[in-house]
DNA sequence: ATGATTTAATTGCATCAACAACTTATTACC
DNA sequence: GGTAATAAGTTGTTGATGCAATTAAATCAT
């Protein structure tokens, strides 16, 4: 029992250090970097979002992201510190901000997106369509678990 | 085709993010607290190779951890600074430090360990072995992809 | 209508990661 | 044996996270 357990510990234990992920990130970035975006994967999954709906609040897309709020309102802040958006006090509500994308930040997606596109080839290479589709459920249900 | 790798892209979102191991990891952090333990998740999976065998060599838990020297460098000076474990110039190599457990750094072992596997029993409620086993397949594909 | 409770966002603090530059010791080469 | 290349570790910088505490605005309740 504690024997299975730990055994089951050991098989789980590169899934709980999250180095595939981490890989997944580093490799992201190297490819923005390569192409001259200078811009963290981290901010590219805000901005992932801000392209298909502007005005989104930072409580928005920390929801979106699975961020917290804080993580949010720091990455909210380093870009627009990079002019690639900018925060809108909203009408409606004198606490939110509203965040709409500067003329750099629409247009940097294409080129944002085809790194993303190139990325995701490198990694699943090898990989068919379904199992891949397989892992996701099983890691959808382990998010699920957990949040 | 352009669309196609789209909507593939939008699939893989989440596992680009890395959202479940950031949530796993956040769960172990939790648990090990809760259980009275003042040490992140990080720590642990430095700590859980010098259970196996102490002496390792910072470079070695490098490897192991899948991190960079620098990181190694740093989780080892703050689990030093906590007195879980030591550096000792290693004999052989003068440049080298072997890292070495101190009793309390032994001492926690067990309780680590319980929360470790707490937090996969939460982790994985839900999900077969088998299947389980088949999504880290294909993480593993992934990840030597891009290693 | 006012006092209490939520909610949006920010700031402080500690930890971690990636990258680059650097020091010191070891190994390789000629 | 002496110089060049390699390897182990450290430090600095920047960006990100988690948690706790704070401010200010909105909502709820009586």
């Amino acid at each position: 029992m504690m024997t299975n357990e730990i055994s089951y510990a050991s098989e789980f234990y590169s899934f709980l250090t999250g180095r595939v992920s981490t890989a997944i990130g580093r490799r992201l970035q190297r490819n923005f970097k390569e192409s001259g975006l200078h811009i963290t994967a981290e901010q590219w999954s805000v901005l992932y979002y801000l392209w298909e709906s502007e005005g989104l609040s930072q409580q928005d897309i920390a929801k979106l992201t699975f961020r917290d709020k804080p993580s949010v309102s720091r990455l909210i802040s380093n870009l627009e510190k990079q002019k690639l958006l900018v925060r809108v006090c909203s009408s409606g509500d004198k606490r939110a901000n509203q965040i709409y994308l500067t003329a750099q930040g629409h247009k940097i997606k294409d080129k944002c997106m085809q790194q993303a596109e190139k990325t995701i080839s490198e990694a699943l290479s090898g990989v068919d369509r379904v199992s891949m589709q397989q892992a996701q459920q099983i890691l959808e249900i382990v998010f699920n678990n957990l949040k």
